[in-house]
DNA sequence: ATTATCTATAGATCTATAGATAATGC
DNA sequence: ATTATCTATAGATCTATAGATAATGC
């Protein structure tokens, strides 16, 4: 095997042109281009241009699923649970070699190649829903509406990613901590909890990661 | 002249179609067909496919630009004048015949023919920060990032037009006090202020418009 | 004459396949 | 023999133009 080297260029600038220009505007000529192999020769590596983008995708969601089922498990308040997964996550996205979020802001899933993908985005969707749902249950969270609430977490990572797109000189390193204060700011029922909470976060992430905020 | 029809159709129908599968994703045969005529007669009105996006987002843009002055110049406090921007340019499009913003999510602004528009979009991003900024400096607002706060606003509107397109049935009357509620409470040094701050906008907005919430 | 459409098609892509070629490993 | 590339190209688009046609208005 030995693969790495080849396959692994393929999906980082993959990944980078989905981001930048969308699916559809990327073409596997450009894909191969940036690699430094002649077009034909990225269908050594993947059998289809859809592939490559379901490939990334999947990954992503692996990663983020698992982030998510790590923070339900934590012994601690649903305000403190949801604010590890949001930074974690945040995090993730933003460290990864290859920008994950950039290609999901496209309208892509509507296409049958993507149906998996879009089901199983659905279904952590779903997942996001019912943790602010505990929360709210638990009093919490406001009474807001979960989906909502779930849009406006995918939106603002998407914005995030996309930041670190057109702005290669932004200073990402807070950007974690500024998604999960500001969407734990908006639904806390005490706003005023958020400060112990950031602390609780940064607690369970210290020595893991650092953040400077 | 006596235009409107066919015109006002491949608008209507182009912005529907962009939105849900790209700009790339959408061809002009797909425009002509839900039109209703043969793919080169689109070329009667319009001169070629990227000028049919740039006239909707001039559109979208004009109007919002026009909102954020009209808030701008209210004799009010920056968080009501902010609140009111946020309430009703959210319901301008969420209101418009054709979903605007459902093109924005696509990458399509690096493109050369769209640099006009991408100039508008990042001095209309400007004007916004400056908004927050100004919230700021009266004591109004916590000392948070104008930038991430305006990448939050895109964020939640995008997705806001999004769910318009994927989930017909969905309940978007209240939507906009959604969306102005959720950042001026992140952002509110007094987040408790909030209820006086929406009545505000409501009281505002009474007559013009009628909101359930 | 003007307006708005149509058919036919040029010319430029774009994805993917076929089959050759070179390098490495047994 | 296997792995990874290449050249050449088929076949399917996709945007946009050329020029014909029908309907309306003077």
């Amino acid at each position: 095997m030995e693969e790495g080297g080849t396959r692994q260029q393929i999906l980082v600038h993959a990944a980078r042109l989905f981001g930048r220009h969308g699916y559809h505007g990327t073409t596997t000529r450009e894909i191969a281009d940036a690699v430094g192999i002649r077009q034909p020769s990225l269908f050594y590596h993947f059998s289809a241009k859809h592939v490559i983008l379901s490939e990334l995708v999947d990954a992503d969601l692996a990663q983020t699923f698992g982030r998510l089922q790590e923070a339900r498990a934590l012994d601690a308040p649903w305000a403190e649970r949801f604010h590890y997964f949001l930074t974690i996550s945040s995090h993730d996205y933003l460290t990864l070699p290859y920008d994950a979020r950039g290609y999901y802001s496209d309208a892509i899933f509507t296409e049958p190649e993507f149906e998996r993908q879009r089901e199983e985005i659905s279904r952590f969707h779903e997942e996001v829903r019912a943790l602010v749902v505990e929360g709210i249950r638990a009093g919490e969270f406001m009474d807001v509406d979960a989906e909502f609430v779930q849009r406006a977490i995918t939106g603002l990572q998407f914005e995030g990613m996309r930041e670190r797109e057109t702005n290669a000189s932004a200073p990402v390193a807070h950007r974690p901590l500024q998604v999960s204060d500001f969407i734990l700011r908006a639904v806390l029922v005490d706003p005023f909890r958020l400060d112990a909470v950031r602390a609780a976060t940064q607690f369970r992430l210290d020595g893991a990661v650092s953040f400077s905020q």
